[in-house]
DNA sequence: TTGTAAGCGTTATCAT
DNA sequence: ATGATAACGCTTACAA
């Protein structure tokens, strides 16, 4: 015995199918008795719809694209958690798509996504997109779209971010309070919307306890392994040399810690080491490393719920708005120390 | 201009939908100049076949259903991001599922990657799964599945897992060479293959070089947070106590890492640790941990060539074999301290 | 070589 | 209240 459809149903009943699916799906006006007996048999049957069919017919695909950068990243892995776990008690499913940073990746993957008739899409820009015709053309043939993460303002979406202004004022406010004064950032590439925003918290945070902002304490790198051993050596050539590294990324934190122990420069004696991370083991190794926590699994559920509503209520719902998600500052003991 | 279709092409060109269809899949005989006629025009309108009205026609669907514990682990997501790279230039999709190690969610996960037509399937049992019936019938309904990681020997399907024997032996035989006695190993439950797998390794190597295996110097986690610290209180309650700590996953590494160092128990000086895992942040944070690097990313490609090439030649291809991919024995300099 | 028509599973429209 | 039919986009016998 295969899979059960309609037809088999309507066949076994003496039904026509219609007369099933408008009982199947309780709508219309039907005889009770008749919806029982279909409703009954269907159970016993174990009827499933099959939705390939159901989206073939245009109404609905119960299932949402999330197009990331790179999956294997803890970051967003913990985002498609949170999606994850929104959309499968809503029924939805997740079709993941990656674009591994490349801006022609994104493209094609929006146009599958479009092909797979997905109700909605999530999306979180690679690091090389900065056109978003793409998406634009999606939003004019109305697929709700929400932004995570790494969102673009040139796209009238709703859009679900990390409070990257307040987790770097929190950070860098941090080792300020606790006695630093030169303080590097080590950060990802200047064009992503995230980049800014941390480094208009770490301006801020300088300004408002008097210090002055340092171009030249500020790195930028890539996403690629290994560059941190670079940067921090450029950082540490500054003279005087920085007595605090605030870096933006996993990786980044990572690789300066590294970097910093390969040196032998003690931490936090010598320097002090913040990270924007979301690597919560980080925590766990080294107690050298204060975090900002990003809230990754948070602004998953969030986008996904967004997205979800916008898919349900397609009439004008609420207009696009931008959610922001608050960081959290752990401290580890290390870094209160202050010489 | 929404989406183009082979009947839009057909009405342009008055031609059949029959005929368009037969010059885009370069099938059966056709006019060669119909042919580049229709490629031409397809090719200007950027016509896409629609894969749902191709899956619901019933040949393929062009998806491959992943179905993992949990996305938010490094190993998978890194197994994933192996898989969908091979997809992808492959043509394929990959749709996730998560299990969250519950039985329950994975035969559902089973039934609705069913359900969406995926062309394979890819698995890495949940924890909770002895009962492999969901799975059979898949098999009994001639759809491909390839096994990877968690696996079951009662499912007769092509696997693919890690040398878990050989990384086990390997990690045990290097802390015994170091001089350590009394090697600890902290693990995952029993009842999944690659515990199984890797306590033999462990007792195959403390064999060879004559050392007693001792029952009370195993203990077994879930795959819940924060046990270790319990775990590690245990062991070290033994007397004498443990000299070296063999941890056979991601979470249980950190956490005896963090145990340890929250007892001041200096690594190596007092007791060497030494974890098999694939977090290879590990090794960038602490100098203190060797690792059996897991190839996930190879095991993740692998799995994903193995399906593909069922899918593709369906008729009676290879017989189902296990694939075995080494693990690496990653050594840090103070683990090669002996007392 | 090309066209016609049926069918994949479902729902919406129109009859009855 | 229920049934027949068309339609979603595509492929594939079968005809022509």
């Amino acid at each position: 015995m295969d899979t059960v459809t309609i037809k088999d149903i309507a066949r076994a009943l003496n039904l026509s199918t219609s007369t099933v699916s408008r009982a199947l799906r309780g709508s219309y006006e039907i005889n009770p008795e008749t919806k029982r007996l279909v409703l009954e048999y269907a159970e016993r049957l174990n009827y499933r719809p099959n939705p390939i069919a159901l989206s073939l017919k245009g109404s609905s695909s119960r299932a949402i694209g999330v197009i990331v950068p790179q999956i294997a990243n803890y970051y967003f892995s913990q985002a498609i958690n949170g999606i994850e776990a929104i959309a499968y008690n809503r029924g939805y499913h997740v079709i993941i798509f990656q674009t591994h940073e490349s801006y022609e990746r994104e493209v094609a993957n929006v146009q599958q996504a479009l092909a797979r008739k997905v109700d909605g899409l999530l999306i979180s820009l690679s690091s090389e997109t900065s056109d978003v015709e793409h998406l634009r053309e999606l939003q004019e043939r109305n697929l709700p779209i929400v932004q995570f993460d790494r969102v673009s303002n040139e796209l009238n979406t709703t859009k679900v971010v990390a409070d990257n202004f307040a987790g770097a004022f929190a950070a860098t406010e941090h080792l300020i309070k606790s006695g630093r004064k030169r303080i590097a950032h080590l950060t990802i590439p200047p064009w992503i919307s995230i980049t800014q925003e941390r480094l208009a918290g770490y301006r801020a945070a300088l300004e408002q306890y008097g210090l002055e902002y340092d171009e030249n304490l500020v790195r930028y790198g890539t996403f690629g392994p290994d560059e941190a051993d670079k940067l921090v050596d450029e950082l540490l050539a500054q003279s005087p040399r920085p007595d605090a590294f605030f870096t933006a990324s996993d990786r980044l934190a990572l690789g300066a810690l590294a970097a910093l122990q390969r040196r032998n420069i003690a931490i936090p004696q010598e320097v002090s080491l913040i990270g924007f991370t979301n690597l919560n083991v980080a925590d766990l190794l080294s107690p050298s490393l204060s975090t900002v926590v990003q809230p990754a699994q948070e602004i998953g559920q969030m986008a996904a719920e967004r997205l979800i509503e916008l898919i349900e209520r397609k009439q004008k719902a609420a207009p696009p708005s931008t959610i922001v998600v608050p960081s959290h500052l752990a401290v580890r003991e290390s870094t209160r120390v202050s010489e």
